[in-house]
DNA sequence: TTTAGCACTCGATATGTTTAAGTGCTAATT
DNA sequence: AATTAGCACTTAAACATATCGAGTGCTAAA
């Protein structure tokens, strides 16, 4: 899979025009009104008047980084702004130890079990960032097999148990033409897990070597069961729903995002309502920053994700130890988000959801 | 468990008061604004004068079915009023054999899996109602038993895969203080499968045999296990994140929801949000519904189940042929529901569901 | 019993006015 | 050459006022 993941490489601004710059995003993040040259020229350092300042506004507005919105109102960060600020300018803040062990404390008190953690760590970032929490749960296929188990659940009905190395359990459970029973079944999976235990492989790897030993016996079990148990797993169905266990995307709740003044334009807050609740693109995003295996950080905008125009998503991907499970997870906000306090947040959650899982 | 669930009862109204609080009620879900006497006049088919309509309203309001606004408004519904519309004048709209067909197809191709039909029901509601569609999870407990499996996933550390007689699983993985090595994992689990098969019972009801049977012996594996393995299912944990299988909430999607007129308001789009993404108060009145076994209608005035108020909650158990498995389905939409659409719905997929699970 | 007529209420809408914040430009100052 | 004081100008927001229209309750007439 191909996909961009370059940082754009800014040119660079004079000293005092970064001052400024920094002025103005700080100062809107403080008020989330336009900033204007005189709040500039009393609270920075800099000994400078308003009209000097009014001037270099000018220029970095010629240069993108910030605009007004109205003729005679303040100016705004762009989106080239942020990035601008995140990049150069930002000064991330420290997660304490306290957090830290508080971070720990919650998610260890959750059930070991893949779905539980995940879900619990949206919830965590949401309650941490005061923002909305998502997680992009790994996909499956890779990641080893430890045991396959079929149960006969009544007449011609199996239920698939697959447990992974890594705990993880997905279950199938579908219609055989003809039925079979339990010690039957039981021999069936006994096989399979002398092929497990041997070989070391994934879904697709067992697949394989099923398909390759079964190759002749059109009614044989495994032949039957191969094109239920081996189909992809992870993707959207016809309608549109995901309804399988990867690519499942996990929703912190959404609460105090919406007291975030942004969303007091009810257009504002219909749209990040339905894009949160559409989960496609937040899907899609997130899966770029799992292939990009770098933090990503999405500002949307007219020119560039537009899909989640006026919203900044926050991304990082996170990875087992053994590098089997792969995913990815993010914080959802408004453009004047608190940066400096999000991204380490990210950084510091992704690394140790990878240590846990 | 105590539940009041008894249906109030009106005082009759004259034929007159009932066709005219018929047409303010249409009137208003056609409009969404204060119906007024002059609207009545013109729109029904009674040969009166507003002025007459006027006097009928007028007693109206203060028998408690409808009120202003404010003073030289038309009138809006009260909670009594959509009450005395569901269960005496409302003709509920047939669901066509085509919508039926197109319901059981929709579910047909979700996976067997309830996690997985529950998810969909949910989305279905929402699409079929074009408000937001609720799903509450069966509670296990009390569901037979079919298989119990457990497996070393690594240096004491155990899954158990339980499966119910339903084909329903569920997956809880722990730390045991000394090492088990498989096959003798085997053993004990072959045990358990074998009381199973003779005694027919819930996870309880194992507990019990199995204590009574261990009980001396605390170095005993299945002593070590009761612990973990019958721990109760299906309540929130201590930080409220309500992240178990059982009593899970499953929510459609609300993107048409915050189309209707009445979210056109700041606040009330927030207090929906709000509510929905804090599960609580929805969960509470789904449990309810199931422990009263009927259709429930959850009108959210100042008086009555203020904790919705502004919002409407139609919801209906639902339950396993066997009576094993009970939930509860709902949605949730504005007051100014189309009731007379949305029910016919309700009883259609409660039902459906039943039968599929 | 019904209704025409009327005075009255009150939100919604439109219009005009004022205010405050902020700008760009120019000429004077350092 | 860089900086700044001063000023005319722009605009959104806040406020005040007037008008309109939908709807009411009441009374007296049909």
């Amino acid at each position: 899979m191909e996909e961009k993941c370059e940082k754009p490489n800014y040119n660079n601004l004079s000293e005092r025009s970064r001052e400024i710059l920094l002025g103005i995003i700080e100062g809107y993040f403080g008020t989330a009104n336009p900033v204007g040259s005189k709040f500039i020229a009393e609270n920075t350092g800099l000994n400078l008047s308003s009209a000097s300042i009014r001037n270099i506004m000018a220029s970095l507005e010629e240069a993108g980084y910030i605009y007004q919105p109205h003729f005679s109102a303040g100016r705004i960060p762009t989106a080239k702004g942020y990035k601008f600020y995140i990049d150069g300018l930002m000064i991330a803040e420290k997660i304490s130890q306290k957090e830290k062990e508080n971070i720990e404390k919650r998610l260890a008190s959750a059930n070991r079990n893949l779905s539980g953690i995940l879900s619990r760590v949206s919830i965590l970032l949401s309650d941490l960032s005061h923002y909305a929490g998502v997680v992009l749960a790994p996909d499956m296929s890779g990641a080893f097999l430890l045991h396959i188990e079929f149960i006969r659940i009544k007449e011609k009905n199996i239920l698939a148990i697959i447990v992974f190395a890594n705990g993880v359990t997905e279950n199938k459970s579908f219609y055989i033409p003809k039925d079979i029973k339990q010690n039957e079944l039981t021999r069936y999976s006994n096989k399979l897990n002398g092929i497990i235990e041997n070989k070391n492989c994934d879904l697709d790897g067992l697949k394989k070597i099923i398909t390759e030993e079964m190759y002749s016996d059109k009614e044989n079990f495994y032949s039957i069961l191969s094109s239920e148990i081996f189909s992809p797993v992870g993707n959207t169905d016809d309608y549109g729903d995901c309804i399988n266990y990867d690519n499942r995307l996990y929703v912190g709740p959404e609460g105090d995002l919406l007291e975030e003044p942004e969303f007091s334009n009810n257009e504002q807050i219909k749209f990040l309502i339905k894009t949160i609740s559409d989960k496609k693109n937040i899907i899609k995003l997130l899966g770029h920053t799992k292939n990009c295996k770098t933090k990503q950080i999405f500002i949307g905008s007219e020119e560039e994700w537009s899909e989640i125009s006026g919203l900044s998503l926050i991304t990082a991907p996170y990875a087992s130890e053994n590098n089997m499970l792969n995913g990815s997870i993010g914080i959802i906000g408004p453009l004047r988000m608190n940066y400096s306090h999000v991204i380490p947040i990210i950084d510091f959650m992704s690394e140790f959801l990878g240590g846990i899982i």
